[in-house]
DNA sequence: ATCTATTGATAACT
DNA sequence: TAGTTATCAATAGAT
């Protein structure tokens, strides 16, 4: 492009190459930027001019760095040491272990099963199994410990509704000593002793159950 | 370029961005070899398509490394601990996802539950009978699946019988038509017949098991 | 993958 | 370094 047919060699002239470098870098790094955005691709892209100057440019989802790890996993080719390798390799490793906890979870949740045989169904089975035996016993657990919970509150409504009984049993015989002593006072009187004191009936069982 | 202008945004159609990626990629692997070539510059570019697909370009006076490794002198920016961070902050994420799947793992098989309320028990019962009701169809897939395997051997076996037992019957019509001309011409050398067109007699559900 | 119409990039020039 | 323009290159859409 441009005018006349370009060779693509070293441009031997300095100041052309140095404008050639300047538009073509500019070029270039709107091709990234293009290809980045249109087909949603991660690029990064270093340059050095023949004098040492640095360009660059790097995709906005993701940085030089994680372009190059990526890079190294990918590839496969070391561009680090070894505290990389060994970070590496420990995420491969979790990965690994992530992936096969994730197939058993789907499998123990029914999912994914069309790729297992029947012998393999059956472990599987089993382990439902069992942790179904095991739930339903912790349920259990809880059911009793409600039930024990229950009785015990019953008990001790019944103990306490006998108290209130002979409790309310006692003030009545007061109350009516005290009336006889009020009538005996001065009859007309009689019902101005304070509510506190007057006896309510007691009614067994409002909020109860049995 | 191309047919109509171009917008800069995102292609939806998976098919075109595959396409166009493509094409732009080797574009702007050309104008890498370019610029390297006529102005004696470094380049290295790094591309992961969307579907994480890698290609890459290096000036061949350089590596990816050296280039590296002159880019963080000269920006003074650090791409070794930046990736070791970066490694770091992944193992986390994927560790903590990680035990979050142990702990799913070890309800389901009825472990650890002692720390879990009645509330919580009810989502894990119910997995645990859904994967079970799932394993169990499978199984019964399979079950079904040797039944009418089974069935059709049976019908296949019914059948050949029957024609074994047809074709029996016809040999021995030829074989006595053949004793009888052999019989008419030298008695004596009756039984000297091949042994292959005897017959043998046909034994009916020697291995069968109807 | 191959073919074109069309737009884009850029070499030379200012 | 920046703008202009004549050319050729890249590529979108079609096949």
């Amino acid at each position: 492009m441009g005018r006349g047919n370009t060779e693509i060699k070293r441009i031997e002239n300095s100041t052309n190459r140095q404008v050639t470098f300047s538009k073509r870098r500019s070029g270039i790094i709107k091709k990234a930027r293009e290809i980045s955005v249109l087909c949603d691709a991660q690029v990064s892209l270093v340059i050095f001019s023949s004098l040492g100057k640095l360009s660059e440019y790097c995709s906005p989802s993701t940085t030089l760095s994680k372009m190059l790890e990526r890079y190294q996993q990918n590839s496969g080719k070391k561009l680090w040491d070894a505290a990389h390798e060994n970070l590496s390799a420990e995420i491969d490793r979790i990965k690994k272990e992530n992936d096969n906890m994730q197939i058993e979870l789907r499998h123990l949740k029914g999912e994914d099963l069309n790729s297992l045989n029947p012998k393999e169904l059956i472990p599987i089975e089993e382990a439902l199994q069992n942790g179904l035996t095991s739930v339903r016993e912790k349920q259990m657990d809880f059911l009793k410990m409600l039930r024990k919970n229950e009785r015990m509150l019953e008990e001790e409504n019944k103990r306490l509704k006998y108290l209130l009984h002979h409790q309310q049993l006692a003030i009545e015989g007061s109350m009516r000593e005290l009336e006889i002593s009020y009538h005996q006072k001065d009859p007309e009187y009689a019902d101005q002793m304070p509510m506190t004191f007057r006896v309510l009936p007691y009614q067994p069982n409002l909020h109860g159950n049995n």
